[in-house]
DNA sequence: ATATAAATATCCCGATATGGTATATTATGG
DNA sequence: CCATAATATACCATATCGGGATATTTATAT
């Protein structure tokens, strides 16, 4: 998960991503660190928020944005 | 997961792929049907094994193959 | 149409992972 | 230093998971 770069870039906390989505700031915490694994469903809200591709999310390819 | 269209189209069985990347062939159902989420590690070698990008994977893209 | 086999779905269960609350730790500003 | 914000960790009840076994559905041959 890349999203402890992600989210630091937009300058956003742990917290107000948590509160904009729904979810707690120990989750997200979680995720940055790889301890836990959000669920799909989540990771489609994390994506959709950032306007990044699961697959940059996931570290997978440079390319933040998705095809299409 | 567009898992099962995917597997299909490339002709080949849920036994095969199940044993092509060290899985159960029952966990291949439920991930087609929904009924459960493969964790991160497990999609990523889906999709690599079939080259679509985990985004088209789930759904989220028309195109099959991520940016780069 | 029926028998056989292949493919897929479902049941059960112990093990593991998860989310939530509370709390601890670490960073930042005054 | 102190106060506060930000982030990480502990604990626990519950949900989800993987695997073996089995049932069901679907394809194939006769």
């Amino acid at each position: 998960m890349r999203l402890k770069e992600i989210r630091k870039k937009r300058g956003i906390s742990q917290l107000k991503l948590a509160m904009d989505l729904n979810m707690n700031q120990n989750s997200v915490s979680r995720y940055e660190s790889g301890e836990r694994e959000a669920d799909y469903a989540t990771l489609i809200k994390i994506a959709d928020y950032f306007d990044v591709s699961i697959d940059y999310l996931l570290g997978r390819t440079e390319n933040p944005r998705m095809n299409r």
